[in-house]
DNA sequence: GTGAAAGCGCTAACAC
DNA sequence: GTGTTAGCGCTTTCAC
């Protein structure tokens, strides 16, 4: 870590008596065999002693290659995504890839500025997190050179690999577990339907309520216009208020996700109602936390930290121009898990 | 998005009809005034209308700037570390430089290969939130080329400029309020003491207490071996288990962060104690969600977004050449909250 | 198996 | 004000 300038390929090529050409080929792997195991050695040895380091950017200029990977995503301090981040970085870095993060405000605008800049910075390939249905920009990126993959979130034209949890199945198991609690009127507060998430999951409710030969009602499925907190809980009041008109409907919720199902509770107290007693809840995601907050929430659990992983795999192999070709457009979706804890119990005992 | 050969600079200057030296002098805000209006319009517009796009790592390679930032943090999962990305990344990403993260598992062997990697990369500059007090990379790191500003953890040498909260002040508070409330008998789960966020901490304590005049006494200050709450909890119970011979010598536990005061929570219910009725708790850092946890945790809340904000525009006051140099080891230290919930309480009245 | 030489796309020092 | 030229550090043909 010295101040001097740095030691560069000529500079090891010169002390190990050697052509640079030779030295590029005895260090890089790849070529390594074009060159005597001696002379390796040679070169190996003066680019140890001499802390020799590539330096990256001249490589990519010449390779055409940053070895950056960008990984784009709504918003870093949703506790969603940092497992993510760190599964794919983990492999990515084991690949001797660079993960470059950004973070979108969940604004369109900033992600398309976002993906343009890093294009420019010659990024390998894309993952990204970001996804919303219809979606302008990953369309173009469908057809652009730059690999992409997308993770959490899909997108309408089905254009790129998607690494994702398995939410139908997470829904249904939701509903099997109120069910078998002894739920019937179940309602669903879903996510932002411009989001595959959002959408697969509310889609997956229906389902799933037909397939029980659950009863359905008005303003059984509502949207909440984001994942959060507040727009949870506002549309929460909505769906009580509506009972002014006659008993509470519906005796449990199926959540957006753990944020809209926060927001469920703190409507459900303005109410003077109760959860479990009143109302069974279930979140979706399993955030850190949601163990500890009063009740305990009963959630589905996702791999995020696997959905990171596999993610940068299906890049990595995109990425590799060795690699058999295939049908390159795989949607992998991971298994989910249902956790139980106290925010379900069966239903109030109608009166009688 | 065109999957055809990138537009150079060469195009751009055969389109305006110059030579591509002028026409990198006329893209470049620096250098625009050597060139006449006229031609700097015409480059403009052929570069806007070939849609060029300047290649970073040639001009990266010629210019020895990389435009790339390195912000190393233990553990991208801690809440406590999202939001300083963020608000690192508004600033970085509003000068045109561009973070790559790295979460280093809390492992120093992973910290120090990774910024080699980075510095392998040409990183321009580096953000540093994994600071430990005695930290040799550092300390190279303090007399390398490459700048960089500790974030959060400051280290032992001093050697670095430093952007964090300021904890002593923070504690203080906490053991103010505490007192206010009638407690005299406090004591204090710190945080590992080979990181400067534990020590402070800790000093703050003992230096509060002193002032307060408040009663001292063994085990008074006991020290977590990690900020997390598994860690917490064992000491905790290390505390607790100590009152078998007397009454329970402590009223009061200040926290060395939220997660050892989760720990506390649990070994307090193990030991059928209940918070704030018998302890009450002040926690450190004000994660999400600890409003929400019971009891609610009455914490000290750290302006983290505006401390990833300050250590990169730190960052790119070293970076810039043209700054003043002035005393560029600056240790700025941000103004801290309390925020009381339901955690703390006034002391069980002695029974008499 | 190794040396020679070209060139990735850009910028900056030097001419004119 | 603009053209010319060299060169950042590396990889990779092409010779031999």
């Amino acid at each position: 870590m010295a101040r001097e300038r740095r030691v560069k390929l000529a500079d090891v090529a010169r002390v190990a008596g050697v052509h640079p050409g030779t030295a590029s080929r005895a260090l890089n792997p790849v070529t390594r065999d074009q060159v005597s195991r001696e002379t390796s050695r040679r070169v190996a040895r003066a680019a140890q002693r001499l802390g020799y380091v590539p330096n990256a950017m001249a490589r990519g200029l010449r390779t055409a290659r940053s070895h950056l990977v960008g990984m784009v995503v709504p918003d870093v301090t949703n506790p969603l995504f940092p497992p993510m981040v760190r599964g794919a970085e983990r492999v990515l870095a084991a690949a001797g890839l660079t993960l470059v993060l950004t973070d979108t405000d969940n604004s369109a605008a900033s992600e398309r500025s976002q993906v343009l800049r890093l294009r420019a910075r010659g990024i390998d390939g894309f993952l990204i997190a970001t996804a919303r249905w219809e979606d302008d920009l990953l369309a173009e990126l469908a057809g652009a050179a730059t690999p992409a993959v997308l993770l959490n979130r899909d997108t309408a034209g089905g254009r790129l690999p998607y690494v994702g949890a398995d939410e139908r199945t997470g829904v249904h198991l939701a509903v099997e577990h109120l069910v078998s609690l002894g739920h019937r009127r179940i309602a669903c507060l879903a996510g932002p339907q411009d989001t595959s998430t959002g959408r697969e999951r509310a889609g997956a409710f229906r389902q799933a309520i037909r397939q029980h030969g659950l009863p359905t009602g008005r303003g059984q499925v509502r949207f909440c216009p984001a994942f959060t907190e507040p727009a949870g809980a506002a549309t929460a009041r909505r769906l009580l208020t509506n009972r002014r008109h006659g008993p509470l409907p519906w005796t449990a919720i199926v959540a957006g996700n753990d944020l809209i199902a926060l927001g469920v509770l703190d409507a459900l107290s303005e109410a003077g109602l109760h959860c479990p007693t009143d109302v069974s809840l279930v979140g979706f995601n399993d955030l850190p936390m949601v163990d500890r907050v009063t009740p305990p929430l009963t959630t589905i659990r996702l791999p995020l930290d696997a959905m990171g992983d596999l993610a940068a795999r299906t890049l990595l192999t995109r990425l590799d121009p060795t690699a058999p070709p295939g049908n390159q457009l795989t949607r992998t979706l991971l298994a989910v898990e249902l956790t139980v804890r106290a925010s379900t119990a069966p239903p109030p005992t109608e009166r009688g």
